[in-house]
Order: C-alpha cells, then structure tokens, then sequence
DNA sequence: AGCACGCCGACT
DNA sequence: GTCGGCGTGCTC
C-alpha cells in the first residue's frame, strides 16, 4: 500500500519551494514524525504534515519515496505544528524554514543509529520529595501578584522596578505551576545569553528537588550536543523547566503550562535575520494556543498562562493592559533591605551641556561628583553607548573622512591596536602613519568612544587617591574587552571585588548586573537618541537609564546618596522629566501619545520589504516596480495598506552590496497580514522579469523594531 | 539555501 | 589540455 504525504523541508521562502512537498510511503506515518527525504541530490530532514488523500496528479517517479523515519522520537505535536504554521505566515517566510530552524541543528546530522543511543540513555531519577530551599517571606505586592495570576487568565505584565523581586514571582508562579500537575512544563525565557548562567543557578537551586535533568538551558551558547540533549529532554517531557533565549520560544513541550518572558522589552526577543519574529508575541500567542488545543472536554480543562515581565515595558504591552488586554500586576517596592534608604531609587541629576565649557566630554561637577566618590571609597558607573577609540578619523586639511571602502559608513578608531575597523563588515586596517589623500600627518580623532573615555578619564582623575592613598583604578567593559570567553565574568567579578573604582563601558553593563557598592552612574552622551529618525529609540533611551539607574545604590547603606547623572543640551525634554520621577507611566503616556498621532504601533502596523543589489538603483527599482504590480493588480487588502517609496537604507552599502526598503503600512493588522500574503508572488514574479534577475535578495520584517 | 550544470582564464 | 571562477536554475 501506498500511502501519500506532505513533508516540509529547509527551503526559504524566495527559492520557489514555498510549500510542502509530497513524497509517498510504503509505511503508514503520523503528522509530526520526522523523516529523511530525498531533494534534489541531497537527503534532508523534512517534518510530516499532512496526510494526503492522492499524489495530488503526481507520478511515483515525481513523488519520491521517504527515505526513512527518526525512529524512537515522539511526533511533533498538534500545538507545535499550529505555531509553526502561524509564525511562518505572519511572518512571511516558508513553513519548512521555521519549523527546520525550531529543531536542534544536530537531529539533521545525526544517524538514526545515534539517535538512538541519545534516546536509550535514561538518567537516574535524582528526585526529592520535598524543596530542599527555606522561601523567604513574600512582599504583600509578591503575594497579590500571585493571587492575581492565579485567578485571572489574561496575560500578565508584571511592572516592577530593578529589585522589586520580579524575579521571586517567576519561581513561585513556575512552581506553583509544577506543583499542580506532574506532568507541566514551564518556559522561561531571558533576553541574552549573558543573564541564563544567574537565573539558571537560581531555578536549579529552587527547583532540586524535582531532579537535576529537570531544568534545562536552551540558548545559541549551548554546544549543539548540549542544546540536542536539552531540546530532546524538552520534547520528551523529562525536562519540566526550560531557560532559555528567543530561539526557545519554538520548542516542542507537549504540556507547556506557563511562559514567562523577562525584560519582555528587550530587542532582542526580536529575531534579525531569517524569520524574523518577537519571541515575546509568540510567547503570548503560543500561550493561547496552547490552552486552546488542550482545552478539549475529554481532557481536563488545562490552561497555559503567558507573564511578562519588566521596569519599562514595551509601549506594546503597555498600552495592551490600559486597554484591558493585559492585565496589569504592578510591584513598586524595592525589597533586599531592612533600611528605608536603602530602597529608594538614585537621584537624577541633569546636567545642562550647554551651559558647560565647549567640547568637553566630561562636564567639571560631575567629574568632581566621581572624584568625591573615589575619595570616599565607592565605585562608579560611566555609561558612553559607542566602543572603540572614536568613531572617526579625520584629516584637517583636506577633510578626509576613514570612511569604509566596502560600506558606506565610517570605520572605528580603535588606539589598542592602532586600526581602523568597520563595524559593519569587519574590514580592518592599520591607522595610516599620514592622509591618505593628502600626505599630511595631522590626523586625529573626532569624537569619543569608550576607549577614549576610559583614557581621558585617567588623566583627569590623575593625583585622586582612594581613602587608603592607594591610586584609583579605571576598568572597561564592552564588546572588544570582553570578547574572550570567560572575559566578561573575570571583569564583574573584579568590580565585586571592589578593585575597580571607575567602569567605563557601553549598555552591555546596564544589564542584569547587580553592582552593590556602586553610588554614582552617569550617562555620558545620551542625547542621540532623542531626536533619531527610529521611532523606537526614546523608548529603548528610557529604558535604558532607568535601568542603569537601577544598578546605583542597590542594596548599599549608601542607597540614599547615590546619584544618576545624565548630560544633556535638553535637559527640558520631557523623557528626563519623567526619568527625573521614576515614572514610566508618565513617559509611556508621553510617548504612546505621539505614536497615536503619527499612527505607529501600537495604533498601527507596519513592514519592510528589504531588497540588496549591486546598485542602488536595482534594489530601488525592484522595490518600487513590486508595489506598483501590487497596486494595479489590486490585492487583497490594498485599500487600507500605503506602501511608500523605496529609499536607501540607514547604511546603504555594506561590504559592497547595496541595500534599499520600502515601508508599508497599515491601521489594520489584518488588511496588511493578507496584502503581505497575496504581495509574496507578485515579488517572486517581479523578480523573473529580465531587468531584475541580477537582484541578490528581497525579504520581509513585519512589526520591525525599527523603520 | 544547497548543489548542480555550464562556459571562460592561469597552471601542471 | 584540465582545475576552478561564480552566473542561472531546480528541488516533490
């Protein structure tokens, strides 16, 4: 007997293979099973399905047979092929492509014979009966948090400041969940690898007494062994807790009861490249689903509860629990200490640039402010968002620029090693000894980058001794000193340690560090931000110093001296008067306004159709010829949807591909899910005719971060 | 995306 | 004479 079915393979959306294909089978297979089959000259893995009625008019000869079935391996469930499906759509790529891309690269590679042995392996069950951990008492706005989510169903934002205990919610929710059903799993999702090795130690402590294989780490970190052994574990149901980053959202874990998703504001849950979704909407529309499909009445009613969490909440999410979306959990107090002080938040200071002497980086009271700190034996916090030495190098009498030959983009002064480095593709060069345009040797930097900083600040600070009359100590931390694996912990463990008296360094530090006996952080040159043409850059600047706001005066006896410092030429922008009071609320309604009125998310919706060519032209011109198929041919949602003009991207040319996008938008969601959807073929079509054959690469960002 | 086939320059 | 550059085309 012969039986007919569909399969989906790694094939990405522009390559013709939308779709499953149809292979047929001597054997009987089940929706869900992974299966090798032949394509082309290769042997891929594929996911089955569908079953198919008919060879839909194919011969056996067009229709290949299945090569073979991972044996062993659970299907793929119902849920999880839902998800695919729907992130696939909305998303714009191949079913193939996301659902390949969920699997842990190594099942591709591996024989079944190995497979098998991965499978056999069981581990010993290292169980207790009880929680080995003494709980600390729960706050009283812990404890209403908890009831809240237990009784209402709706996602849950959890809104509370850097050591409100954000954090305690997560465990006792996870394990209240875990409790209740022997059977339930929980997904808890970081934005950056950095952060699962703190948060892991603390779910692994918790959670001990279900059994050491039980929580698990799910993250581009992992060696692929180590993430097929997690993901295996997940799929299987052994493990009951999963960590993990964006990618982990994908997972397959058939009883999945609860999601929570930190710092849900944080870019990164925004996947750049491939299909790019937000792990974060995926988590709240995984969430539904899974208590959907499992909500049948032979089952008992089951539920799966989405909690995100975080100080400065998306605009999206926030403005979802005004409308009654979300409901709202909201935890104001710091907690940590017994000291009344020691829980308030830093005082903001302003500092007005303009009122400062010309040029300088550093304005005198905030660097007397660091000197004092110094003396008085506390540590503190410089934030400057740009590595390197400067970010350009100039010569005076000519004007040239250490433009990039590949990008158009400047490259990085970078003194350490005396080079001139494209951030952008990499491209390195040794610092010329003179112009290379000219010959004359005046060249010098213009502007400042952590390096710089970290050195014009030792000069500044020359002579200022620590209370011991010990010389002070500069450190910095950013992407180029902590490139070395393990570099990056050496260096917080040393400011622990208090060695360090100064750090230097760019967001990476703003980040889930708790730096207790830092009493000072400034923000150096944050002023970019506030009139940038990304939509999204106030939001992320708030976000970010209330964060770094937060890493000053935690849990020090201190907590009532310490100071947030921020330099600014517009210190009467309303962003630092909410900053100034701690108050999102206040700033998301600031902010929400102005999106309303230029119709932005959360009022509206948009994509960018992004295409690369040799020349700027083509890329324009395919752009531009796609809309206007689209337009005569009227597609589906057309009406409500406005395609701009394509323009050249922020950075045009990167290693000498040129770049264009044009954006879309629409004040309805679905009218621009079906236009996207019919727009898909024109492209392909577009992209047939003559004119436009030499065009690298087209693709779609739908609800991009930024425009 | 892979991986073919296919047609023009510098090497044993 | 062939090894190999990457331009176009296909994958049930």
């Amino acid at each position: 007997m012969t039986f007919w079915i569909s399969v989906v393979v790694a094939t990405p959306a522009h390559s013709g293979v939308g779709g499953p294909l149809t292979y047929r089978s001597e054997l009987p297979l089940a929706p869900g099973q992974l299966v090798r089959v032949p394509l082309g000259r290769r042997e891929v893995l594929g996911v089955v399905w569908e079953l198919l009625p008919d060879s839909g008019g194919l011969t056996p000869v067009q229709a290949k047979a299945v090569l073979g079935t991972l044996e062993g391996l659970a299907p793929l469930g119902a849920t999880w092929r839902k998800l695919v499906a729907f992130t696939a759509g909305y998303y714009q790529r191949s079913l193939g492509e996301v659902a390949l891309a969920a699997l842990p690269p190594q099942l591709r590679e591996l024989s079944t014979v190995q497979l098998a042995r991965r499978l056999k392996r069981p581990s010993a069950d290292t169980s207790t009966a009880e929680s080995l951990c003494e709980l600390v008492a729960l706050s009283p706005e812990q404890t209403v948090a908890l009831a809240q989510l237990e009784v209402d169903p709706r996602p849950a934002l959890l809104f509370g400041s850097t050591g409100s205990g954000k954090t305690e919610v997560y465990l006792r929710a996870a394990a209240r969940v875990l409790a209740d059903d022997p059977e339930a799993q929980v997904l808890v999702m970081v934005p950056e690898i950095n952060l699962t090795p703190q948060l892991q130690a603390r779910f692994e402590e918790r959670f001990v007494h279900l059994g050491r294989e039980r929580v698990v780490a799910l993250h581009s970190g992992l060696t692929p062994a180590q993430r097929l052994k997690s993901w295996l574990a997940a799929h299987a149901g052994v493990a009951r807790l999963v960590l993990g980053t964006r990618m982990a959202v994908l997972a397959s874990m058939p009883n999945l009861r609860l999601i929570v998703v930190d710092e849900e504001h944080d870019p990164s849950y925004k996947q750049q490249e491939g299909a790019r979704y937000s792990a974060r909407d995926l988590a709240v529309y995984r969430a539904r689903l899974e208590g959907l499909e499992n909500s049948s009445p032979a089952n008992s009613p089951k539920s799966c509860r989405v909690l995100l969490g975080s100080a400065t909440p998306s605009l999206e999410s926030w403005h979802a629990t005004l409308v009654g979306r979300y409901q709202r959990l909201t935890m104001h107090e710091r907690i940590g200490s017994v000291d009344q002080a020691a829980g308030s938040l830093p005082t903001v200071r302003l500092v007005d640039m303009n009122h400062q002497p010309k040029h300088c980086t550093l304005a005198p009271p905030l660097l007397a402010a660091i000197a004092q700190r110094i003396a008085r034996g506390e540590q503190s916090l410089i934030f400057l968002n740009r590595r390197g030495y400067a970010p350009v190098l100039a010569c005076h009498d000519c004007g040239w620029k250490s433009e990039c030959p590949h990008c158009s983009a400047y490259r990085v002064f970078h003194k350490i090693d005396r080079t001139l480095r494209c951030h952008h593709c990499g491209f390195t060069e040794r610092v010329p000894r003179a112009c290379p345009s000219c010959g004359n040797v005046d060249i010098a930097p213009v502007g400042r980058g952590t390096e710089r900083l970290e050195e014009h600040l030792a000069e500044l600070l020359q002579g200022i001794t620590r209370p011991d009359g010990s010389p002070l100590v500069i450190a910095r931390i950013d992407a180029d000193t902590t490139r070395l694996k393990g570099a990056l912990e050496s260096q917080l463990a040393s400011v622990h340690a208090g060695e360090v008296d100064v750090l230097v360094g760019t967001q990476m530090i703003a980040k889930g560090h708790d730096f207790r006996h830092i009493t000072l952080v400034a923000a150096v040159n944050p002023d970019g931000a506030l009139f940038s043409s990304d939509f999204r850059a106030p939001e992320r600047l708030f976000g970010l110093l209330m964060q770094a706001a937060g890493r000053a005066g935690r849990n020090a006896e201190k907590g009532a001296q310490s100071e947030m410092w921020v330099q600014t030429f517009h210190p009467e922008h309303p962003l630092f008067g909410a900053l100034k009071k701690h108050d999102y609320p206040a700033f998301a309604a600031q902010e929400l306004a102005d999106r309303e009125a230029a119709g932005m998310s959360p009022f509206g919706f948009s994509a960018l159709v992004r295409a690369e060519a040799r020349s700027q032209d083509l890329a324009q011109g395919f752009l531009n010829a796609a809309a206007a198929a689209a337009q005569a041919q009227a597609l589906p949602g057309h009406d409500m949807v406005t395609p701009y003009p394509a323009v050249p991207m922020t950075i045009q040319r990167v290693a000498n591909v040129e770049r264009a996008q044009m954006l879309v938008e629409s004040s309805s969601r679905v009218a621009l899910q079906r236009f996207l959807a019919a727009w898909q073929p024109v492209m392909a079509a577009t992209r047939q005719q003559d004119e436009f054959k030499p065009l690298i690469r087209w693709a779609m960002d739908v609800d991009p971060l930024a425009i």
